[in-house]
DNA sequence: ATATTTTAGTTTATAATATAAACTAGTCTA
DNA sequence: TAGACTAGTTTATATTATAAACTAAAATAT
């Protein structure tokens, strides 16, 4: 059983907690994940870009009470790729035979 | 449930191929885990360090019918990390809810 | 015997990645 | 209307991963 190499977009702390959150609400503001994960925003804005670059997840921007709204959502590939990546990572990390 | 942090020295994929493989044999040498992990020597001789110096592995070089040889074994804190690592990584990859 | 290839690595340079600091643009409040 | 706050983005820096180049000796071929 050989093992697989981690999706690189995943295998990032941040990214991986984006969409384990994304996983388990479906949407979520730019700032409810800032604090969810412990995050800069500056770090989470390119996080976020590399999530969207890889189509893992849909950003939509607009103004909720004057003020610049973020929300994310995952998509069906971001689903497919976690799905995988936690498949091969298992193989890491499986008890000792 | 929040995310803790993932041990950086773990969460690198060859590092936790290595870590990974002497969980499950205990003592390995150097170009058993090259062929095992498909790293490149020089990679594994970085990753290796890094592993040692977390005190995550004992590394012993000898001689081998004349060749150097470099055997790597996990050490209680290695195994410790591991075991640590893993479970925090359970909260990541969890089934959605 | 000596040149060439192979083994078993290490060191160093470069590429990729993560992170934080600095910045932008607008809003709220005193 | 000055200062502080919101919600981000951009840019610079630090860290990390990786591969290329190198070392040193042994085995093999010529």
């Amino acid at each position: 059983m050989a093992l697989n190499d981690l999706d690189p977009v995943l295998h990032s702390q941040l990214r991986l907690a984006v969409i384990s959150l994304l996983i388990s609400v479906k949407e979520a503001e730019f700032t409810h994940i800032k604090e969810q994960t412990n995050a800069t925003a500056g770090n989470l804005s390119v996080q976020l870009q590399k999530l969207k670059e890889a189509g893992y997840i849909d950003i939509e921007k607009s103004f909720k009470d004057n003020y610049p709204q973020t929300s994310c959502k995952i998509t069906k590939a971001g689903i497919k790729a976690f799905d995988i990546y936690v498949h091969n990572l298992q193989q890491y990390i499986k008890p000792a035979k």
